[in-house]
DNA sequence: CGACGCAGTGCAACTAGTTGCATAAGACGG
DNA sequence: CCGTCTTATGCAACTAGTTGCACTGCGTCG
């Protein structure tokens, strides 16, 4: 439960429409708290009802007219409360290693395709941080405040995916001397 | 959607009830894929109606009467169609990430005495897969078939943790140098 | 002019997961 | 003897997330 806390620091960062935050969870947020438009109407339709944000209706030419929404008194207070609030420890499920546990009971040679095929994915997405940290934060060692702490969670994203591709390749080499090519 | 295919591959291992089941995700399976007793239990029953597990009652002696379940065929033929079957990637969630991006809106040494809190808590849990790992796989270069499949999943697991240890340390070496306690 | 994409919003039905509780049999300790 | 724990099973109501679709306004392209 998340994702409302999610959107009320997105929006403490800066206002903005149903539609805006959107794009904004596909292109920053998203990373580390993946939502759809739907969900994130849904919850924002909750939040104003609970006065946690504020909704202005605006008028536009040549567009629809949209919703901006911005942090409220009540739902700054939440995400102080929530920013201080211990939380549990983050359940994991990683449906590759499912598989891998399950390997002998299926068809190897392809189960390793896959593997390869999400290391490719992986490394892929560790390349798109890797230059955001070289085009965002050149200098780590001068950040403070916010900028710090943007690095800080882009920096979670470079180690989880490092570990990930590392992990596969693990994964392919072992199999692979294992034998599990020519079965 | 993996939890019955998680359920198949263990009773692939090895038949056992609804409750064995729930004790070897608390202990093994759950690492990488959480499932509540009551969601195994419900699955198990929609399995069955597939019929992609048997069932079988077994009284017992000075216990509750038990339901052994074990893999049928259609529940073979699923798991070597699911094990081949591209998937997507996974999607993140971490909230604790979020808490950090949103750092500056809240009581940074509180948030930082609650990252402090997840290190540990990950370092145990780290330390016990670098227990198991000793104990169970001591000579990794010898394994082949089904113990390396498991011994690859354990990895997963430490380098998952490890990145999670060392993240949060960057996290508060970072932040604790950028005054995040004298505020 | 119709299809598609971008800029906007949102309903409904569904799946996945959680919580809380309930039941029963036996062992054990206070 | 009662409370707690282990060994067993499972209902119901809920939250979180997904999917598919629908609608509007405008620009572009074939």
């Amino acid at each position: 439960m998340a994702l409302e806390h999610a959107i009320l620091v997105s929006l403490e960062e800066r206002s903005g429409s149903g539609y805006e935050l959107a794009r904004r969870f596909d292109k920053s947020i998203g990373f580390f708290w993946a939502a759809s438009h739907q969900q994130i109407y849904r919850t924002l339709k909750r939040m104003v009802q609970l006065e946690w944000v504020t909704c202005t209706e605006v008028a536009q030419d040549g567009r629809p007219d949209k919703k901006v929404y911005g942090v409220g008194e009540a739902g700054r207070a939440e995400l102080r409360r929530w920013l201080a609030e211990p939380s549990d420890p983050t359940v994991l499920r990683n449906d590759l290693a499912v598989k891998i546990r399950g390997a002998s009971f299926g068809d190897i040679p392809a189960l390793l395709a896959e593997i390869a095929r999400h290391r490719d994915a992986h490394a892929e997405r560790l390349d798109v941080y890797r230059v955001i940290e070289k085009r965002d934060f050149p200098d780590p060692a001068v950040l403070t405040g916010r900028h710090l702490h943007q690095y800080l969670v882009l920096r979670a994203g470079i180690r989880a995916e490092q570990g990930l591709v590392d992990w596969f390749d693990e994964v392919l080499e072992a199999m692979r001397r294992d034998g599990g090519e020519d079965r």
